[in-house]
Order: structure tokens, then C-alpha cells, then sequence
DNA sequence: CACAGTTATTTCACTAGTGAAATGAGAGTG
DNA sequence: CACTCTCATTTCACTAGTGAAATAACTGTG
């Protein structure tokens, strides 16, 4: 029973041939993860768009609502993998959609505290739901032998890759 | 000896306080691809921006390489993951910069051959090379078990997902 | 307490990507 | 061979995201 190769699988093949004296290895991680992420991307926003946020607003509401919630724009922004101008432009089109608020900062009036409303919790409950279900629905035809390989890999990459030079990104 | 928590675990963690009904193991693998594509792409696009390319146009280039070469817009649509006005506007402003070529088709005027120029087969030869000596950068610290593992079941997880419904993505 | 330095956030001008409509060409049918 | 259907690609108007400059406030230090 040979399987169907998949898209990386191929490429490798492709570029073998081209230049064989290239070693390829690393796109059997970096190449799948790439591609698995666009993938799953495009499957699950399907989801959070008939909830009326994109991925950005949704991560954004989602990390609002897990921390501790008063939060300042600058730790939303290094929670998220953005510019600090994407940032502050998504807080701005969600305040004005009424689904968070700014509160200024007593102690240091450069900064403000952002919270979700009550009309914004609800909202991320539900999509936060949805979501979760459709993933479950993409991931439902993998083995959980390979589920836990998935994650206990991609957990190794991610604390290493976070340790090095990236800014700083500890979950609290 | 506890590790460190990884991004996902933390959130986890703290959705598991709020919602403790819901099942958020998928997150274990959608929440770390999504995130480790996220992170691998701040760390690796650096190198291509360095060659004179995105990452878009980086992965346009080398689907063209690849590929035998006169390939038409729309296959290269289907490699990439992306909409075909993306598509349009990339090749032509990389025809505009002359790393490739537009051949109109004899048998189907609707369409064209797209092919690299020589200027564009070295770009893209250097950029791939140095590409590769980038991933191997962020992938040392993972050791040779995780890396198969990660693999093989990302494997899985883009065969099962693109067997289904998405547009078609073999690699030929 | 002025003032150089740093930090948090925003604004600005610009680029990349999108969905939907438009264009232009093949194909099937009476 | 007109005419409708479908298909490949492009154009258009718009949204999201970016890096760099601007703004505004805090923090020493002499």
C-alpha cells in the first residue's frame, strides 16, 4: 500500500531532481507547517466570518478574554504576532463596533487598559465555540497517535523558537 | 526537571479556568501550526526580503522552478493558496521586473505560459539555497525525533486536508 | 525642576491581498 | 453558424497590514 504523497513530498522530489545536491530536509517540518497553517486558515475562517470577526479580530478578543482583563494595547500587541499599527487599528474598529472599550490608565496616561463589553464576551464565546468545533471537523481524520506527535513536536519548536530573540511572548 | 509552558499550554490553561466545559484539545495542534507558521515566517522572511523577494513571491518563483516550466496562471493559482487577483498581480510585477515571462498559449488565447527568465532561475536559485540555510538555522535546536514526528504527522494532517474539498493541490 | 533619554501608542503613506464584476475565448447544441 | 454556457484570467474598489515618523508621557540626573 503506497500513500499518496503529499504536496511537500512532492516538491522535494521536484527540487531532487533539479538540484540534488541541496539538502531539503528542513521542509519536511518548515515547508508543512507553512502550508498546514494556510491550509487550516482557510478551512476555519469560514467559521469566525459567519460569526462577523476575521482571524485577527478573533485572536485579538481571544487573548482579551483569557488574560486577566484589563490589558494594555502593547501586551495585546506582543501576545499577537502583529505590528503594533495592525494592533491599534484592530482595537480601534472593535471599540467602534462596541465589542471593547479603552479605559485610561490612572498611572501612566501613555497607555490605556482594554477590556471586552459585555455585547464583545459574548461574542468571543460563541465564536471561541464554533471554532473550536470546526477544528475538531478538520482534525477528526487524523489518528490521535499522530495528534500527540503533532503537538509534542510543534510544543518543542515553539519553546525554542520563542526563548531566542523573539519579542517577548510569555503567555501571562 | 518541569519544562517551560508553551504558548498553547498557557492558553489552554487559561481558557480551562473560564470555560472548563469545552474541549479545547484541538488547540494542541490547529492552535501550535497556526502559531509556528506565524513565528517561522517572522524568523525566515528576513532572508528572502534580503534577495529581493517576499515570501509570496518567493513561493511563485519556486512553484515556477519546480514546475515544468510553462506553467499557466491558474495551476500556479492552485499551488499557491491564494485568490487569482493575487496571482495576476504577482506575476505581473514580476514580469515587470523581469524575473519572468509571459508566452501567450497557442491552443487556448484565453490563457498563457508563465516561465522564469535566467534572471529569475538565479534569483530564485540563490534565494531557495539561502532559504534552506535558514530553516536549518531554526530547526537546530530540535532534535531528530521531533522533527520526523512533526513530519509524518503533518504529512497525514495535508493529505486528509486536501483530499477534501479544498482546490485542487496535487502537486503536478 | 529643566532636559536628554526612553517607552507606549498612534498616525501616515504605502503595499499586498480580497471578492465580485468584467473581459475575452473556447465548446456544445439546435 | 448563431447563441448560450462555461472557463481562464484580469480589473476594480476596497480592506488589512506594514515600517517609519510623530506624539505624548514617563524617568532619571545633574
Amino acid at each position: 500500500m503506497t500513500r499518496s504523497p503529499d504536496p511537500i513530498e512532492t516538491a522535494r522530489a521536484q527540487w531532487q531532481r533539479i538540484h540534488p545536491e541541496l539538502d531539503t530536509s528542513t521542509l519536511d517540518v518548515v515547508g508543512r507547517v507553512l502550508r498546514a497553517a494556510a491550509v487550516l486558515r482557510q478551512r476555519l475562517d469560514a467559521t469566525l466570518l459567519d460569526e462577523g470577526v476575521n482571524r485577527s479580530e478573533f485572536d485579538l478578543l481571544c487573548a482579551l478574554r483569557r488574560n486577566a482583563e484589563p490589558v494594555t494595547p502593547g501586551r495585546l500587541n506582543s501576545l499577537m504576532l502583529a505590528s503594533g499599527a495592525a494592533t491599534t487599528k484592530r482595537i480601534q474598529q472593535l471599540a467602534e463596533r462596541g465589542l471593547l472599550e479603552r479605559v485610561p490608565d490612572e498611572h501612566d496616561r501613555r497607555s490605556a487598559r482594554v477590556g471586552l463589553t459585555e455585547q464583545g464576551r459574548r461574542l468571543i464565546d460563541r465564536a471561541f465555540a464554533r471554532n473550536l468545533e470546526a477544528e475538531r471537523g478538520v482534525l477528526s481524520p487524523l489518528g490521535n497517535r499522530q495528534r500527540t506527535a503533532i503537538a509534542r513536536g510543534l510544543a518543542e519548536l515553539l519553546r525554542s523558537l520563542e526563548g531566542t530573540s523573539g519579542s517577548a511572548l510569555t503567555g501571562r
